[in-house]
DNA sequence: GTGGAACGGAACGCTTTGTTCCCCTTCACA
DNA sequence: TGTGAAGGGGAACAAAGCGTTCCGTTCCAC
């Protein structure tokens, strides 16, 4: 993580580089709480002038394309990470836990369509949704998950967590957790009666990843 | 709904009474999908110029009371209506269905802060919050409800099918159906081992209606 | 001592938005 | 049929917010 800001860089360089991460830790944690929030409320919390954003990013835009990207590559590492464990339900449950812990889908959702995604980035998408259909199918197979669950109701039941946000941000981990419990427990719960309606399919995300007018 | 629209008013009267129910109706879906709209989209929305708007509010923030306090009373009337049931398990997921098919918490809870509440507005927030009281104790002592689950969670489980949306409102609705089955079967699963984490309490929700800075 | 990298923050111009205002249409009533 | 007022459309206005630029300053390597 903090391998570039930690190299034997002299006096003002390295100071440069610990601010590389201060910045991006700022946006993430400004955008995170307000996707339009301004670029101003990023240097206030970083605690610099906006000099200090302008010089790294040529605009906002980039800013948040940065992000977001950097959200889903954790998003996909994640899931590259559960699939290695050789219980299914314990790597789907797993990578739930640590997707909400992150706040990856906040980043790389409602921040996507404020900008136009490079096509580094659709590709990545699609291979965040390959790997979540694997994980599905994985733990579909074992038994333990629903037979009516789809790979969309992971969007549904990450949407649902990522709404859950109080001031303190602790606070917000535990409540995102229980709200978590409570879904994985219904999607582990096998025997139950089939859940309403006609379950979501790709199209019901896609328009995320279009840009908005 | 339609009782000041329908009497019996001469020609002008009449249309302008029926406008008064198109801008309310026009208002409720903009501000639901956007807090933070503009006082113009819901003009557009609505067929109707700025002045029809002006001519009903003295201003923006008269609107956004009115929305908000209208979603207030329709939460207190189906809380009331659940509570005359005699079946304490189907009263309370009657009343989340209800609530959740109305979209009522987008209402009361993304539109509170955005303007200063009134005091009639506080008293009904309490009184709302008295009756989810009720409604979530009758459900606990009939068995049904998982004894660890307080009624703060009833925040949750809102904030978690609010936070469902995709362009289509049909489609919207029945995803949200889904979710809240999930987290309904949850909490009526009273076998199941406790949820994680300190429970909610009321001050985790208390700063929504607190004017923000 | 000096050149330049890093930076802070005021200033600029553009966009958005709430509100006002002028003028047109419609209709009850004389 | 003439008329006055209510209802309404939408351009115009002023204020605020925002992304971006730019200029002066600080600090370090050489």
């Amino acid at each position: 993580m903090s391998s570039p800001a930690e190299t034997g860089l002299p006096g003002r360089r390295r100071q440069a580089a610990q601010n590389d991460q201060v910045i991006l830790d700022a946006a993430r944690e400004v955008f995170l709480a307000d996707p339009k929030a301004p670029v101003q409320a990023v240097a206030k919390r970083a605690g610099v002038g906006i000099s200090a954003l302008y010089r790294r990013y040529p605009g906002k835009e980039d800013m948040l394309r940065r992000l977001c990207h950097d959200g889903l590559r954790r998003y996909i590492a994640e899931a590259e990470a559960a699939l290695e464990q050789p219980d299914a339900w314990a790597a789907f449950t797993g990578f739930l836990d640590r997707v909400v812990e992150a706040d990856v889908h906040s980043l790389t959702v409602h921040l996507a369509g404020t900008f136009t995604p490079t096509p580094e980035m659709f590709e990545d998408s699609q291979r965040a949704a390959a790997l979540a259909r694997d994980l599905v199918d994985r733990a579909r197979r074992s038994g333990r998950l629903r037979a009516d669950a789809v790979v969309e109701d992971l969007g549904l039941v990450l949407e649902g967590c990522a709404a859950i946000r109080v001031p303190d941000a602790g606070r917000t981990r535990e409540l995102r957790r229980r709200v978590l419990a409570m879904m994985v427990e219904s999607l582990g719960h096998s025997g139950a009666p089939d859940l309403p309606g006609p379950p979501p399919h790709g199209g019901d995300f896609a328009w995320r990843w279009q840009q908005r007018p």
